[in-house]
DNA sequence: TTGACATATTGATTGACATCAATATAATGA
DNA sequence: TCATTATATTGATGTCAATCAATATGTCAA
């Protein structure tokens, strides 16, 4: 049960996810999807005339890739939120593999997500 | 107590650090630097000719800027060494900011360093 | 002082990527 | 069916940053 855990921690590609959220817009959009559903055009009203819409779903998409947010489709429209929990995991791989001693400390080994999106 | 230490988590430049680690050959040099002392020369020759030593001089200068690296001169030579700690703390940092439901559980509040180097 | 060594800096090149305008795709309502 | 709305895609442009060769700076030994 643990190993397993252990082995998906280790599974975690740590310079994807540093990629993703090593922009500056990426990251004002995950602070607008933390804890809330948002449609794309929410996210644009939300930036403020920051990015347009194209530049938005861009973003979103990354994000998508990387797991990092959960998408809901609802007519024509896509609502979007962050993924806390895998983000809170990939956070403790990086500690897991960069700072081995504080690892025990706080990774939160029984709470990673399984691999079925 | 803890509010100083939570005042200090927030001023943490998340994006800062997601700049830093979302490197391929900066990430190969963190884990060369995890837990032992290695000069420049070094370094170069555990990444075996992936970069050359002005390319590595580079690195380790964005690392320090970033706090990431701990620094020790002695002659002509130049030790670096990961801080493994402030790495833990900008992660605590990116959870508490994007993940507070998982903050509680993951931030390890009483080992933030001070801010005299 | 001079030569060898260790590291840093400079300038040029290149590739990756953020952004936008324009357009495509898809869903809804009249 | 047609117009409208929501989102995605495409292609072009500009910017930033990684890399290297060459060189500078600083340190040590003889």
């Amino acid at each position: 049960m643990i190993d397993i855990n252990i082995m998906k921690i280790m599974e975690i590609d740590t310079l994807l996810f540093a990629k993703v959220i090593a922009d500056d817009t990426r990251q004002e959009i995950m602070k607008c999807l933390c804890c809330v559903w948002l449609s794309v055009n929410d996210v644009v009203e939300k930036l403020e005339g920051k990015v347009n819409q194209p530049t938005v779903s861009h973003h979103l998409k990354k994000l998508e890739e990387a797991r990092l947010v959960f998408v809901r489709e609802e007519g024509r429209q896509r609502f979007y939120t962050l993924n806390e929990e895998y983000l809170t995991v990939c956070c403790g791989a990086l500690i897991s593999k960069f700072a081995p001693s504080y690892s025990a400390q706080v990774v939160p080994l029984d709470s990673i997500p399984t691999s079925d999106a």
